[in-house]
DNA sequence: CCTTAAACATGATTTTTGTCATGTTTTATT
DNA sequence: AATAAAACATGACAAAAATCATGTTTAAGG
């Protein structure tokens, strides 16, 4: 029993749009931008765009969520970015006009639509509130890497663990337990974005297990004292 | 003997603008601007602006050196960004409207401009180009940020040591000899920049001195082994 | 369902790096 | 020029974290 093909619904009905730059187009702008979008279904583990490759245009996740990574020194994976519904993904090397620095992966199922590179600048161009909402968003993007340079440059692998499942659950959000954070990562992912060995981190993840801070079943963690998680990443109020 | 007092010639004759942002600028929209603009005389050591302050502009760097930092835990000072002559600084929380999250204190004697908030907001909107420009500029220091990441993440104290001076190369050039970096900061103040100890800093720096990598003097560094250097940092070609 | 690879786990060891201590040099200020 | 305060420097030690080794569990593919 396969589910049925959805109808091509377009912008007007898109949901995420609302929550996303897009959210700033109206009437006859959408109709234009479906002309100029088309959308995509990806499994987990796919590449939505690789490094080094040339942008061709703007993605934009409709559903699914996504790791942007890029490959470091002696090929380890460096864990950049995480996306979500609504989030656009591959807009800095199409904004500089330079080709992927980092590449973007599925880490489940996904839809993501892809919107043409050409039309993307024109519409920008004639749509400032739209360009403006890129402007926050990178500015946002901007922010969250300085604070993660902080913590890398200041803060000891231990705390930058409990501050990473902060940064999870901040991103994904909870289940309906309302303690198990909603993505699943496999300790060497939550290693790459760390910035630490991946035994290390299995380590870190059991001790925090052992202290009753999380419990994990899988690949789930749940976080089971939320003030003491606070306080081992050591983050000030 | 003083120097004489400038004519205030205006963001017409500005040569630093046609490096910034401000280049796709033109006529009447100078004329507007430096309506909207006042220059301010910085000695070294100064605040542009602070931490947890709200912005009421943007600052453009018009001479002298400018460090964007933030304060980490315990107090400990993070060095973000690099500002030069044409750099624009405090645009972050201007773009987000919030609060200073860093400050900016100048590294010597400098010149800088501020153009007031609203006008700055009010000719985005109005010139599309202009706009393009800053993202332009936040999508570079992203991905400057996003290197730095890996860095911090992946390599150890030493190769980040001598990444960090071919950044100051990069950012500052060199001085008449095309040897000395045009830049002069303490120890303390590299460390910050390359997330280590001060004493891990000197120490290195003085391993790279014995090592006819480098020679020091005082404040100054000049790159004796360039080829050298790139090899001690680890980068790939 | 079986097989194989990936992921998870943990101990032992070594390397890296931070911290503490102490002393010297440079720079700024009266 | 004298004095104080930064900044620079280096050794000794401790702490943190990576690496290596080895074994178990889980998940994926034929």
């Amino acid at each position: 029993m396969k589910k049925p093909i959805p109808f091509e619904t377009g912008c007007h009905q898109c949901t995420v749009r609302m929550h996303s730059v897009f959210n700033v187009l109206q009437g006859d702008q959408l109709v234009e931008m479906n002309m100029y979008k088309s959308c995509n279904v990806y499994k987990k583990g796919q590449y939505v765009f690789a490094e080094n490759g040339l942008p061709t245009g703007l993605f934009c996740v409709n559903s699914g969520k996504v790791k942007i990574t890029t490959t470091g020194y002696d090929g380890k994976e460096q864990i950049l970015r995480l996306a979500k519904s609504g989030d656009i993904v591959g807009y800095r090397a199409l904004i500089s006009n330079e080709r992927y620095a980092s590449s973007a992966v599925t880490l489940e199922d996904a839809s993501i639509c892809v919107i043409d590179k050409d039309y993307f600048f024109k519409v920008m161009e004639s749509t400032p509130k739209l360009m403006f909402e890129v402007v926050k968003k990178i500015s946002q993007d901007l922010k969250t890497a300085e604070d993660h340079i902080v913590s890398l440059s200041q803060k000891n692998v231990r705390e930058r663990m409990a501050e990473a499942l902060l940064f999870l659950k901040a991103t994904y959000g909870l289940e309906e337990d309302l303690q198990t954070i909603q993505v699943n990562l496999t300790r060497e992912e939550i290693a790459d974005y760390v910035g630490t060995s991946t035994e290390s981190c299995i380590r870190l993840l059991s001790e925090f297990n052992q202290d009753k801070i999380i419990a994990l079943s899988g690949k789930k963690i749940k976080i089971t004292n939320l003030p003491l998680l606070i306080q081992t990443a050591n983050i000030e109020d």
